[in-house]
This record gives structure tokens, C-alpha cells and sequence, in this order.
DNA sequence: AAATGTGAACGCGTTCACAGCC
DNA sequence: GGCTGTGAACGCGTTCACATTT
């Protein structure tokens, strides 16, 4: 295995976590005229410690310059290739209810090199409509889209009911990556990634920090 | 300060960002007329494991009988009361773009407790449409939200440009917790609760997985 | 007998502090 | 002189394993 390949394996996911936004703050930094950053100024941009950024960029090799600091292309351009976002990303999303909808009128994603090659239905009422300028597909082509298309991300906004067989279905079309935006566990074999987005829970949380400031406020005004 | 306060107060984040997760299980068992669980019967709805729920659920208390289990409408009463849910939580969404459109059709928010009492936007060319069967309202309306209706959570979907002073806007009307889907570092004062959605980031991070896979695959096919 | 609640062990991630290099 | 890269220290969160309770 080549050392590359061996570095880049032993990324701690906490700092792979990080990277994306390093690489914003550092595409900003550029699209502003800015040659070199320290660490510190990264940091700050980005929103960490400056230990912790050196800390995560000492994974991917040693791309600094003691005494000086970091070249924010040279640096913008280690962390593209660590993410592996040299190369597009085909996505599909199932599940096309509100949430399915709004992901894919949502732009964002094609702004940092995410297609989204494909929108899946399972309710053939469902299948045939247009949104977002597709055709919505039945869960059938998934095979297809896989050796065809190169897919490899799945993104599921099915209800949670739903969840597990749209995630049965992505992986037995040879998907390997999945974002769960469904309030649901959903169990997956070795070898599959699974990231959960959800927004209720986010709320959830939220509510329990507001709470304990109004219980804070009654107790010592 | 009372003993149940200063419980509260100890819980460790960690297990404060678990708790919906406990709860969602524990509603769903309900619905399906079980009356009571063990840990480990819990644990695996919730995609945890058993010593992970016992000890989280000992910072709330102990509601569990030891060589039984937990009632499960207890515990989700219990947990409900921990996270602040038994009041409603007035939520208002902060630019009306593609994502906080569809933020503001997304049902998923009201069935936990959570309403959204406005939408708003900076710019005055979008103020006073329509979205999702309400008005959206100038930044200027924010003040009076807070003190009149207890607005307490704020949901920033603006770009990231945008978002530093509609997240200002919002912590100076009085609002405390913070929901920021837009990719941007902000800065608040000590006492406000941020939390990040990031979509692009979440895929990001897929992507590196993905391209580990593929990695290997190569390397040992 | 069965399952909770919890001290102790463990491991990971962050911070510290400084040696090493420009 | 200044800033990176990193071993060591530290702390938090998870897991283990069992004493405790019904």
C-alpha cells in the first residue's frame, strides 16, 4: 500500500470532521487575495484552537513552513485530494416528501462538487413527477445508476418508517455512503458509512440548553 | 437551587444529544402498547449500547427497577421533563431562500413540540410574501417576537455571508439557542447556544469514506 | 434470577508546551 | 524571531464488570 493511501487511512475521524472547514475557510481566504496563513489565523477563521488545526493538518502530511505559516492554495489543494473531492460525486435522493423536495431544489450541494444525478421515489404515484427539473425514478433504477453512473452517495429523506429499506435498497445497488436526514436507526452492513442529520433532535437539544437558562434565571436572577 | 435543577444542570452534552434519540425509541414502543423495557431492549432501538443508556439515564435519576427494567411511559415522561419539551418552543426561521422555504413547509418541527411563529428576511424585496401559508417579516420584527410571543430558538438559513449579523440580530432581540444551517463559522456571546447543520460538510465527509473504500479496493482488491 | 446503577479501567481527542526549523 | 510539528499531559466519554436491589 502506498504511503498516501496509509496516511490518509489514519486520519482520526474527529479531525476528517474538521477538514471541510478548513478547506472553506481557506477557499475564502483566497477568493480574498491572501497568500499565507499561520495556523493561528486559520484557526480563527475556521473556528477551532490553533493547536487543534495544526494537530489535524499533521495527519495529512506537513504542508507548513516553520516560521512562516501555511500556502493557503497549496494547502486548499492537500485537502481537496484528502477528502477526495478532486473527483465529482454522483448523489441520489430517496424519498421525495417535503424534506426530499427542498434537498433537491437545494444548491448547495452542486456548489462543492455533488451531482445530483438522480431523484427516487418508492410510491409509484410518486415516480414520474418532476421536481427540481427531474424526473423522479423508481427504486428499480438504483442498480443502474450504480454501474452506469458511478453513484455513490445516497441520501435518504424518506420518512422513518421508510428509512430502512430505502438504506436496504442503496446498499444492495452498491452504495456505500448514506446521509440519513429519516428520525430513524438504521442498521447497515460492514463497509457501509452512514451520517445522520436531524433536525428535530438538533431542536431537542436546543430546548434542553434554553431551559436551563430559564431555570438559572429563576434561581439566581 | 433545587436538587432537580442542579441534576439537570450536570448532565454531560454528550448525553443531552442522545436523550431524543431515547425518547423517539421510547414513543414508538409506546405506540405499540409495551409497557416496559430493559436497557438492552432499549439500547438496540436506539442504536446504542446498554451500558451507554444506563449510564446516560443515570444522570436524569434513577427511574429503572433493578432485575426489570424501565416503565417506558416513566422514562419518556422523564426524559420529555429533562429536555425542556413539556412546554412549546416558538421557533422563527431567518432567510427565505431555497433551504429556509423548505424549512418552513417541514412538518417534522411541529409534531415535537416545536412551532414556527415567523419567518423573516433581510431583504425588503422578500418581506410580506408568502411561504408556507405565513407572511415573512422584516428583521425589525425580531424584538418584539422574543418579548411578545417567548420566541427562544432561532434558525439562520441564510447564505453564509448573511448569517454573522442575522445570528447578531437575533442574539440582540434576546433570543438564546441557535440553529445555523449556513456553512459559516459565528461568533455569539458567552450564554448563547449555537448548534451547525451542514449539509455540504456531512457529504464531504461521505466523500472521504468513499474514496478510503475505493482506495483499498485498489490496493487490495 | 434478572437487570439496574456505578466505580474503575480504558481509549480517544484536545490542549499544553517546547524542540526543531525557516 | 516566529511559527510549525509533536511528544506528553490532561480530561472527557465509553466500556467493563460487578455489587446491589427487586
Amino acid at each position: 500500500m502506498s504511503a498516501a493511501a496509509t496516511a490518509r487511512r489514519e486520519i482520526p475521524e474527529a479531525s476528517v470532521a474538521r477538514l471541510p472547514g478548513y478547506l472553506r475557510a481557506l477557499t475564502s481566504l483566497a477568493r480574498d487575495g491572501i497568500a499565507s496563513v499561520s495556523s493561528e489565523e486559520l484557526a480563527a477563521a475556521a473556528g477551532v484552537s490553533s493547536a487543534m488545526l495544526r494537530k489535524d493538518l499533521s495527519h495529512l502530511g506537513s504542508y507548513g513552513v516553520r516560521g512562516v505559516g501555511y500556502d493557503v492554495e497549496r494547502l486548499a489543494s492537500e485537502i481537496t485530494s484528502a477528502l477526495g473531492l478532486t473527483q465529482d460525486w454522483p448523489v441520489a435522493i430517496v424519498g421525495m416528501g417535503n424534506l426530499g423536495r427542498a434537498l433537491a431544489a437545494y444548491r448547495g450541494f452542486a456548489e462543492r462538487g455533488f451531482r445530483v444525478i438522480a431523484l427516487l421515489d418508492g410510491d409509484p404515484r410518486v415516480v414520474g413527477e418532476e421536481v427540481a427539473g427531474q424526473r423522479v425514478r423508481p427504486m428499480a433504477d438504483l442498480p443502474a445508476l450504480v454501474t452506469e453512473e458511478g453513484l455513490a452517495i445516497g441520501v435518504i429523506a424518506t420518512p422513518s418508517d421508510g428509512a430502512q429499506q430505502a438504506c436496504d435498497d442503496l446498499v444492495a445497488a452498491g452504495v456505500r455512503s448514506v446521509l440519513n436526514f429519516a428520525p430513524a436507526v438504521i442498521a447497515v452492513p460492514d463497509g457501509v458509512v452512514v451520517r445522520k442529520v436531524d433536525l428535530s433532535t438538533e431542536l431537542q437539544i436546543l430546548a434542553f440548553h434554553g431551559q436551563r437558562v430559564a431555570v438559572e434565571e429563576v434561581v439566581a436572577p
